[in-house]
RNA sequence: GGCCCCAUCGUCUAGUCAGGUCCAGGACGCCAGGUUUUCAUCCUGGAAACCGGGGUUCGAAUCCCCGUGGGGUCACCA
């Protein structure tokens, strides 16, 4: 066995959240490491400073470290008292920004070999002559203009601070590269044209600080996208202009949508759009945040992206569920982490045979990278959801309640207020029995905060469904608001006498419905109403318990009182 | 369009590398029935795929070729 153990990264460019496959690609990495004791690291690649920001990169380290993805190099981050990253192997910063002189000094090796040299084409001759390619249906190659002048010619004119690029002098012969997943691919020279590898502004490109990276930083497999294929030649053919060693690597498939189509924070807008289209909606549902003409040329323009907050804004005031696409829509929308990475990493690897519900321990244990697939798969959200609705199930009672009360104080700020308020019915020590009431019943958190909402109002500000009002109160000449009256004088006499219990709640309906010999739903609905204002609740007797006797018999007069008033106006 | 990659139920996939145990298994979804006071569950049953065509072989989902389809990529983005 080798003394040095593998070293894997996942080096994302901090321009936004952590989508998706970003994610599932940093999961494959950190399994690698974890099955060959090997490590994980995490590396900025920051090259891009107009798109590039700080706050990305934070929430991307945050959005690995909530997925459980603890990595051993790189950026420094903690959660939860736990502590990721650091420097331990002496081979930071894991910032490229912080890595110019490194870039540089490999550059300059090249340049002074001639495996690369300075061109002074301005970045619109460039694309004026790609145009004029694209118009005769032809490839674009950089046509080495530049080579025709004179080495020292080109070095005084660089001295001198002309602004240039670097290219690189693509050697002739073809290029294999060896897949651990695909095989081994062969690119023709001709494909390839002398691509630039270093900036107008002095920055790397991509492809030159990947490979010096990578080197430096003892990079052994390089997991990542089949997107990055076609790059790989480039890769390997400055890994062996510099004299480094080629790593293993290995591209995995891509993850579409539903609609086969690249996941993207486009797909957001675009759901959007169409819902908003469908339903005819033409005023801009959120005027003092989009005002009508930005509204409109959003609508009519496919390409065009509102920032996240205003789309969220906008789809909350059209009732419209947005698919998610960044690990942060995930964690917002409800998901545990354990779902999401569980069920990632079934797209595009699984453990064999039949098993596909499995912890991190068990991905780390089974992770190889002969059980990679080669197809692109779908991302199926219905089947995450069936995944996590499974997961909360299961899940250790005072464990879910810990992480519904953490969710409630991330985004149900209204619960949070009122658990913290003494003088509320409910408070942090009934946070067990509120949980356990939606546990069984919920798929996510969100889900699960919403059917508590009923709880979390006060008998005042009940909005009831018109539908479940007619249906189960109003119809056959009130029929359910005598039920409730029944019930009302019933309820009474049990909380007179200290009685009105959950359980002794339910006896009392099931006993009501058998002397009128009416079906237990029509005696059983008419309260659900009046209670919660919806047909939807938890079971009777657990909606009892969460609302105690006092709230009870207040929500059942209220319920009277408006159909009272609503009578009198003879409607 | 050039080049590269891929191809099993609607979707994720097992099986393919080492051809027979596969009239192709599991999961989500779907359909039908049942349980249930709502919701969510739960139970039973069902429909549902080897892209097409050649070839190799006693035998092919598995190997080869062609076609078709899908995807990726052709930036001074990563």
């Amino acid at each position: 066995m080798s003394s040095t153990p593998n070293v894997t990264r996942f080096a994302p460019s901090p321009t936004g959240h952590l989508h998706i496959g970003g994610a599932r690609t940093a999961l494959f990495c950190w399994a690698f490491a974890r099955h060959t004791g090997g490590r994980f690291m995490i590396r900025l690649e920051d090259t891009d400073v107009a798109r590039s920001s700080e706050s990305s990169a934070v929430g991307i380290l945050h959005d690995l470290a909530w997925l459980g993805l603890d990595w051993d190099d790189g950026p420094e981050y903690a959660l939860d008292g736990k502590s990721f990253g650091g420097d331990e192997r002496g081979v930071g910063p894991y910032r490229q920004s912080e890595r110019l002189e490194l870039y540089n000094e490999a550059i300059e090796r090249l340049v002074e070999s001639g495996a690369a040299y300075a061109a002074f084409e301005s970045p619109e001759e460039i694309s004026a002559a790609r145009a004029e390619a694209v118009k005769r249906k032809q490839q674009y190659r950089y046509d080495r203009a530049a080579l025709k002048i004179p080495a020292d010619e080109r070095a005084r004119r660089v001295a001198a601070g002309e602004p240039h690029v670097i290219r690189f002098r693509t050697p002739d012969d073809a290029v294999e590269v060896e897949d651990v997943v695909l095989g081994t691919i062969r690119i023709e020279p001709e494909q390839l044209d002398d691509f630039v590898i270093r900036k107008r502004d002095g920055y790397p490109t991509y492809h030159f600080a990947v490979v010096v990276d990578d080197e430096l930083m003892g990079v052994t497999h390089i997991l990542r996208g089949q997107e990055h294929l076609i790059n790989t030649p480039r890769h390997v053919m400055l890994q062996q202009a510099l004299g480094y060693r080629t790593p293993e690597y290995a591209h995995m498939p891509l993850i579409f949508n539903d609609k086969g189509a690249k996941m993207s924070k486009r797909e957001r807008d675009g759901a959007a759009r169409d819902f908003c289209k469908q339903r005819g909606v033409s005023e801009s549902p959120i005027p003092d945040r989009l005002a009508q003409d930005a509204f409109d040329a959003w609508k009519k323009d496919k390409k065009q992206q509102l920032e996240g907050d205003v789309l969220e804004a906008l789809a909350e005031a059209v009732g419209l569920h947005l698919p998610e696409v960044s690990v942060d829509d995930f964690r917002r929308a409800g998901y545990l982490p354990e779902v999401i990475t569980n069920f990632i990493a079934l797209l595009g690897w699984n453990p064999g045979g039949d098993v596909e519900k499995f912890d991190m321990d068990f991905l780390a244990s089974k992770f190889e990278l002969g059980r990679i697939g080669k197809t692109n798969a779908r991302f199926d959200r219905t089947k995450l959801m069936s995944f996590n609705g499974d997961f909360i199930a299961e899940m250790a009672a005072a464990d879910f309640a810990g992480r519904l009360r953490a969710f409630m104080a991330a985004e149900f700020a209204h619960f949070d207020v009122r658990l913290k308020d003494t003088s509320f019915r409910l408070g942090e020590d009934d946070m067990g029995r509120i949980a356990a009431v939606v546990q069984p019943r919920s798929k996510t958190l969100v889900d699960a905060c919403e059917r508590l909402s009923f709880a979390f109002v006060d008998a005042a500000d009940i909005t009831y469904d018109d539908k479940a009002v007619k249906k189960n109160l109003e119809k056959n000449d009130g029929a359910g608001y005598g039920v409730l009256r029944d019930l009302l004088e019933r309820f009474e006499a049990l909380a007179a006498s200290g009685g009105l219990t959950g359980e002794a709640g339910h006896t009392a309906l099931q006993s009501y419905a058998e002397e009128k010999d009416i079906k237990l739903g029509n005696v059983a609905q008419p309260l659900r109403v009046a209670l919660t204002g919806s047909t939807v609740s938890p079971g009777m007797d657990e909606t009892l318990d969460l609302l105690g006797a006092d709230e009870v018999l207040a929500r059942m007069r209220r319920c009277l009182e408006l159909q009272a008033a609503s009578a009198s106006r003879g409607s």
